[in-house]
This record gives C-alpha cells, structure tokens and sequence, in this order.
RNA sequence: GGGCUCGUGGUCUAGGGGUUAUGACGUCUGCCUCACACGCAGAAGAUCGGGAGUUCGAAUCUCCCCGAGCCCA
C-alpha cells in the first residue's frame, strides 16, 4: 500500500485549505439550547487598522478556551466587537483628508470616521481569521452603529435616572491638544525634568513652585502647621507678585517643609494635590486656563499665550524685577494624556459624571474568580486611591451622543425617554415639551467617554436590554493594562444597571514583549506582526509560542525558537500519522482487539488515559503552557520514542490488531487534545485518520478502566530494558540493529516480552530465577521520603545504618519484609519498602553482561 | 514613595519542603535504523540573585539585602 501522505507537512496548503473550506456556523452560539453556555465576553479592540501580537496573545487565550469548552459540551459564544469611538480615528481622518474637525460639517466628519473604521476593521479581521479563531461571527458587535449606541444611550438615561450619574461642576483633567476634558483613568504619568523657581512673595515669603504660569491662579500660600520658621505667618494675607490679588497664609499638615522653601502656593489647579487643598479649606476658584489650554483675561498681560509660552515670559520677567532668587532643576511626575502625552491640565468645568461606587466595585470583584488571583489586587489598588468621580463627557465629534437637551427658556435638562433612542440631541429634538411648556430646546454637544461604550459589553452580547437570561456571564478576557478602565468601569455598569456582576471569573492576559525582553516599540524595531510569524511557519505555531511562552497572567516574550520548535513538533506529529495511517488504512477497529492487547498497548493506553486526565484540569485552570507540554512530550518521548519503536514489529510482521487499536485510540486522543492549539494541522490529520471535522468532536474522557498500574509498571521495564540494552550496543561499538545472543530477564512476574525481541532483534527470555546464579547485594539505598518523617532528627543515623546494612541483614530484610537493627543501644524495626536493594548476580557458567533496573536483572549475553 | 510580580544550566522556561531540579533552543559525540535528518541514540552544562533563619531535610517557607519589570502616587 503506498503512502500519499507528503513526507514534509506543509503548513502553508494545510491552513489556507481549511481557512477557505471550514463552516464557520459551527461556531455561532444557539440562543435556544439545552447545553450549558459558556459566555466569553471578549474585548472590542479598537479598530486601527492593525491586529497586533498583543492582541493576538489575548485572542489566543480566548480561541484555546472557546474550542475546548465547545468539545467538553458547552453552547459557547465567542463574539466579535469593535469599539469604534475616539479620538485616534478622529485625528487620522483629519491627517488623511488634510482637515480638521471643525472645517467640515459634524455629521460629514462622523460619516468619515465611519468609513475609515469599517476599512480598518475589514483589515483585522482578515488576520483574525488567518489566525485559526473560532469567533461567532453572528454576534459581532460594532458600537458606532445604531444598534449598539442605543444600548449605550439607554445606560445612560437608566442610570442617570437611577442617580448614578449627574452633571456638575467639578476639577477635571483636561487634555488642551485633544481639547477634551478626560477620565482620570486616562492619564499617565512620566518622569520629566523641570526647573523649580524660587519667587518672593514678600519680604519673608519666599515660594518654590514649577509652575510659574498659575501665579494668577494662586489662591492660598500653605505652609506645615509645624514649621517654625513660619508660625507666625499663619492667618495673614500675602500679595502675589504680578498679578497683586492678596491671599491667606493657611496651614496643612500635607505640606512637605523639606520641599523648596517650605512654603507652597495653592492654585486653581497646578495638581491633584490643590483640588485636595481647595476643597479642605474652601478656597475660591481662579481659572486661568481656558478651553483652548491658554491664559484668559484673569492672566492680563499674559491673556492668550500658551502655557508654555506664558511660564517663559513671567520667569523672564520675575527675573527682571528681581523677584526669582534662583532655579534649580528637578525631576517631576508630569500627568500626561494617554493618546498624545500632551501634559494635561486640571480646570474646574461643568461636565457629566457617574458616580463611583466603590465599596460596591469592591464587594463584586470578591465574587469573581481572578485568574491570576493577584490581578484582584491592582482593581483593589485602583479603587481605594480614587478621589474623583468618573468624568464621561468629551468635547470630540466622534462618538456616542449625550441623549441630553436643554430648555432655552428655563435651561431645563430635558433627559431622552428610553423609547426615543437612538438620538442625536443636535439633529433630534425632544417628543414633548420641556415643564414650562416650551418646545425650544439646545441640544448637548458633549458627547460619552468611549469607555461608556465597551463597559457595557457583557450586557450587549446577552441581550440587554430585552434580554436578561444567562446573565451573568461566564468569562472576561482581557489585558492586565486595562483593569483600571475596562474591567472597573464594566463592573461598575454591571452593578448599576442590573444589579449583578458581570461575569463569573476574569482571566487576565500579559502583554507581549519583543524577542530582546523590553517592550515592543517602533523606536526599538523589535515589533513582530502576527502576519509575518504565520508567513513563515503558519498560524498553528504561532498559536503554540502563545500557549507555551508562558503561564497566563504573565507577560509572554516574543520567541523565533518557540515557534521554530512548534513547527518542528508539528512535523514530528505529522510523521506519527504518516506512520500510523500506513498501518490503520484497512483496520476497521472491533472491540475484540482490546483482548488482543500486549504488556506494551496496555502501558501505553493507561499513560494516555492518565495523560487525558492532566491536560483536562490544566484546560480547566487555564494552564495551557502546562497542557500544551503534556501532549507534546507525551507524543513525542513516550508514543513516538517508545511506543512506536517497541511495537514496529507486531505492526509490520503481524498485521496485530492490538497495536492496530492502540494505535488508533491514541493518535486520536492526541488529536483532539491538540485541535484547540493547532485547529488548522489538528483538522488535517483527523480528516486522514477519521475523515471528518475534528472540531466537533468531544474532548476525549478517561477511561478509568485502561488505567492499568502494573502494566505501566511492566511497560516501563520493557522500556527501560530495552533503552539499557541500547546504551549497551553503544558503549560496545555494536551497531543498533545487531542482535545479541541471548537477553535473559530475572523476575518474579510475567509480561510480554515480544515486543523487546524485536526492538532489540533478541531472543528474550524471563526466568524466575537461575541455579547457578548467585545474587549478592551491592547496595542498599534508603528511600529518605519513607524516613525522614518516621525518625524525624534521628533520620540521619538510620540512614547511615541502612546504607552501611551487610549482606546478610539486607537479605534478612527483603525475605522477612522486616530487620531490627540496633540504633546507639535501641532497637529499631526497619521495613522493606523503606529501602531498594541493588543486587549484582554473579554467573558462574557464561560471561553475561548484567543490567540493573530497580529491583530486576536482566542478564545479556552478548 | 507605595503596591504587585519576578530573579532557576549560555538563552528562555517549569516546579514551589524529601536529597540524581522540568522542558525548549543552543553545544558536543555517534548514526541517512523501511514515520520523521525539522530526525534517532547518547553526552556535557545549574552551589535555583545574596545573606540569615525555621526544619531531620530548603530552589521551595520566613526575614533582610541586591537587581528587574509592571501598576499607581
């Protein structure tokens, strides 16, 4: 019978074949089964254009446990969104059109983003589904389409109804490039280098501050209560130079007097520090800082200029008038904005706000399974050091309006009624008249946070808000960056909008770093896409970098050699079916072949068993480095090396149908538990060996019965001999192959011994014992496990005795299954087990070679 | 400054009280043995970051120190 497998598996024929051939419906989740669901509430990654490796990691994860969970018999939902708002699609629309976003009308430049976004997800979604993933492709989400901000708009008028969210006048960070006012979640600090300046106020007062330019901003001068070099300043009022308003000398115990002078000027606002101040003492409010991140008319001369422009002019002028006594440099944790790293600014500004709930946030994240359990710390962490609330509205165009009007009569906010979305309050006007009875409205031109969005994604794909049943939801996905914006913020739409969590456990990816350890940047050039990796070795490698590269929770580093040594295993795999299917063509398997099974089928059906076993709690713990091992090393160091070699000649000489079983049994478990990592090569290879999808297939249960204790004892004799007898050719300068006059095994129980004749191309015989062989004890070795605990401090001594024990006593001891050996004048009762005794047995007829493994011999003639 | 995670052969990595520490890549020595040279059979290579402690026994637990990364002030 000829081979048509090719010897070399191709990678590349393989995944683009199924990629074009699979059923993708197989994936899509049943709204009406019986199955229990599994329900991942995946991320939506913004659509730049670009599915990178950190997404791919994070994808991975998902596919590995969507594909499992499928075969272990659950209705999984593996859904696909997009959150589409913000401002990185705004600034590259106005780069691509050579526009900004005010020189076209808003409705033209929203319809332009559109575009964009529906061009840039097209492309993601080619490279997903070059990857292997298994995504429901029915349950994609897009949040810019009606359907989905309608949801997003419904939150917003529950909650606000519910009074979870408001609008006030409150400090806000504030990004002056994206002129937007942000969520504290969305600034970042970085280590930056300033001058502090060192300004007299008056004769005694001087005060060290960075930022010179809030001078107008300065509503109070603190100082510690403490300080003795000031006490008597305390209540007093202070001109501020320039700008000459007078403030009051207060006292905080949260000033630091080592800093500067000791002395600091409180503004409106240089830090998150001054809202704290202002707020405690009841300090008025001076802006400087307009929407435009320049100075107002409070700034005079300096109306107009940029911060950094007015911070120059008034060091250049304090200097002139005498004022700056000196400057020195330091270095400084400057908040930066996420998307540009403009330093933001904090104003006091009329926005919209949801409250945070977080002693509630905290008490859920309690009930959810973290995976890592230490990821719970960092929301923990997040929480507990928030001050403010979450500031939701933008000034952008982009993005999910506000359902909010305004009454141009009495400025009445008139909030949309859940049945007129989705709205656009600027196009749309209220179906009924304000309280006063008049129909004059503004519509809000502030629009949500992008968060308010993707926050309520575990709602969106079970049905909210028509449909509520199967939630909670089982599983969130996601990366450990975004526990402070994406798992805080879901959490806490979940409790307010539906009063539950969302979701049972949360699995928390790493990020992925380049081949050199360090983060991938473009500044580094150590960015690797997915699509080159699979150019070269296929995606089904890829997949096994991400399964292997790490334990889940942990950043994975990018490897050519994890990728180089998956491909290899792939080949190996493909050459074990390449093997198999030249002996498994014409077997038709019966349930008769198990009575037909060898010592060797046995051990190796009960390893298999046992090996499904591991690998399904690993799939359970979300251990795929761990399960992906298992089946690897499995396949190759027990199947391939030894299994296969043992049984070569049952297979070619005796047409056995016990192997033939074997055989077949494992190279399908072994398929199948490889399907989630490899759904490409997986499906090939069941299509040879079964000729169908492997990818409806269930998960392979143990079969408790093959579970064989001795005969895995038998089959790692069988292997362990025949790998000595190897080693025994090797060190003798015979070849492999050569055959030995004659291998005798000494024991006590019987096993078959066929399959190491042909391995070793021996006669093989077991005896239980022979005349004129004499055993004689070389060794006896104390088994420290057994008595260490038993002897405790004196383990030591006993140890020292049994190793030193003579012949005649180990003899004594394994006959009688006990000794009493006498210990500094105790006497002491030693067993059997405690122990192993090597023995040598020594031939007075032949010369024979003598092999010890454990407690046997085996007696080789050469 | 605070929190978290982590320091294991040359490189990456598993393990997390039991004395010969896992695997991958790399290195060395033989082999083209009828599934596989992306292979087979062997081998070398680690005082498990440093120190102290707990214990009969520590890579593993505790404390301190040093170093790295992440998150946050």
């Amino acid at each position: 019978m000829k081979n048509m497998l090719s010897k070399e598996y191709s990678f590349k024929e393989v995944e683009e074949k199924w990629k074009d051939r699979w059923d993708y419906s197989i994936y899509h989740f049943q709204r009406e089964s019986d199955k229990p669901a599994f329900v991942i509430d995946t991320p939506p990654p913004y659509p730049t254009g670009d599915f990178h490796i950190g997404n791919a990691l994070n994808w991975f994860y998902i596919d590995f446990i969507a594909r499992y969970k499928r075969m272990r018999g659950y209705n999984v939902m593996f859904p696909q969104g997009w959150d589409c708002h913000g401002l990185p699609t705004e600034v590259k629309v106005e780069e691509r059109y050579g526009i900004t976003k005010n020189e076209v009308p808003r409705e033209k430049f929203r319809e332009l983003c559109m575009e964009l976004t529906l061009e840039n997800i097209k492309k993601m979604k080619e490279t997903m589904i070059r990857l292997g993933f298994s995504v429901d492709w029915s349950n994609e989400y897009i949040t810019m389409r009606p359907e989905y901000f309608r949801k997003t708009q419904i939150s917003f008028v529950r909650m606000y109804n519910r009074g979870y969210i408001y609008k006030d006048e409150h400090p806000v960070m504030y990004c002056p490039r994206c002129q937007t006012a942000i969520a504290q979640a969305e600034v970042e600090y970085e280590e930056r280098e300033t001058d502090l300046n060192y300004i007299k106020f008056d004769e005694e007062v001087v005060i060290a501050t960075t930022r010179p330019e809030l001078l107008a901003a300065c509503v109070a001068v603190a100082i510690h209560p403490d300080d003795e070099r000031y006490t008597d300043l305390i209540g007093k009022e202070i001109i501020v130079p320039i700008f000459g308003q007078k403030v009051k000398v207060i006292s905080d115990e949260d000033v630091d007097p080592a800093f500067g002078t000791g002395t600091v000027m409180i503004c409106t606002f240089g830090d998150r520090q001054d809202v704290r101040w202002w707020k405690r003492h009841n300090l008025p409010l001076r802006t400087v800082i307009d929407r435009n991140g320049k100075l107002n008319t409070l700034a005079g001369q300096y109306e107009g200029q940029s911060v950094k422009k007015c911070r120059d002019n008034i060091v250049e002028d304090l200097k002139r008038k005498g004022l700056l006594i000196r400057q020195e440099k330091i270095v400084q944790n400057v908040g930066l904005c996420w998307r540009c790293k403009t330093p933001i600014e904090i104003v006091a500004q009329r926005q919209w706000f949801v409250k945070v709930i977080g002693n509630e946030v905290l008490e859920a994240a309690e009930k959810i399974q973290w995976i890592p359990e230490h990821m719970k710390i960092r929301l923990k962490n997040w929480v507990e050091a928030m001050e403010w609330d979450w500031c939701i509205s933008r000034q952008r165009v982009f993005a999910t309006p506000i359902p909010v009007w305004y009454c141009k009569k009495c400025g009445q906010v008139m909030v949309a009624e859940e049945e007129w979305l989705p709205v656009d309050p600027l196009k749309d006007s209220p179906k009924k008249p304000c309280v006063c009875g008049s129909n004059e409205f503004e519509g809000e031109s502030d629009v949500l946070d992008t968060w308010m969005d993707s926050s309520i994604t575990s709602l969106a794909i079970t049905g909210w808000p028509d449909d509520l049943r199967g939630y909670p939801t089982q599983l969130r996905p996601q990366g450990h960056d975004i526990i402070r914006t994406w798992a805080f913020y879901t959490i806490l739409r979940s409790l307010a909008l539906v009063e539950q969590i969302p979701w049972h456990s949360i699995v928390i990816n790493g990020m992925v770093l380049g081949e050199d350890g360090r983060k991938m940047s473009k500044s580094l050039g150590n960015i690797i896409s997915p699509e080159e990796v699979v150019e070269r070795y296929g995606a089904d490698a890829l997949r096994q970098w991400a399964a292997i590269g790490g334990v889940v929770g942990s950043d994975v580093q990018f490897s050519w050699k994890e990728v180089v040594s998956a491909s290899r295993f792939m080949q190996k795999f493909w050459s074990v079916v390449r093997f198999s299917i030249n002996h498994l063509m014409d077997y038709i398997p019966s349930h008769k072949d198990i009575e037909n099974l060898k010592t060797t089928d046995k051990w190796i059906l009960s390893l298999l068993n046992k090996l499904i076993e591991r690998v399904t709690v690993y799939m359970e713990e979300y251990r795929f480095d761990e399960a992906l091992k298992e089946i690897r090393s499995f396949l190759w160091d027990e199947f391939a090396d030894n299994y296969i070699e043992l049984v070569k000649g049952r297979l070619y000489r005796d047409k056995d149908r016990g192997a033939k079983y074997t055989l077949k049994k494992v190279v399908e478990a072994l398929i199948i538990m490889y399907a989630p990592f490899a759904p490409f090569m997986a499906e090939e290879m069941y299509h040879i060996v079964n000729n169908k999808s492997v990818h409806t297939e269930q998960w392979p249960s143990p079969d408790k019965e093959m579970i064989d204790e001795s005969a895995e004892r038998d089959g790692e004799l069988i292997k362990e001999i025949v790998s000595s007898i190897r080693r025994l050719k090797h060190e003798k300068g015979l070849p492999l192959n050569a055959p030995l006059k004659n291998i005798t095994i000494v024991s006590r129980n019987d096993f078959d011994v066929i399959d190491i004749a042909d391995a070793t191309s021996s006669p093989v015989r077991i005896v239980e014992g022979v005349p004129e062989i004499r055993e004689v004890v070389s060794e006896v070795k104390p088994i420290l496990k057994e008595i260490g605990p038993r002897f405790r401090e004196k383990a030591r001594t006993v140890i020292d005795a049994l190793s030193t024990l003579n012949e005649e006593d180990a003899k004594k001891l394994e006959r009688d299954g006990y000794l009493n050996i006498s210990l500094d004048g105790d006497m002491v009762t030693v067993e059997r087990d405690w122990v192993e005794i090597v023995k040598n047995i020594v031939s007075e007829g032949r010369k024979v070679e003598l092999i010890h493994i454990g407690d046997i011999t085996v007696m080789v003639e050469v």
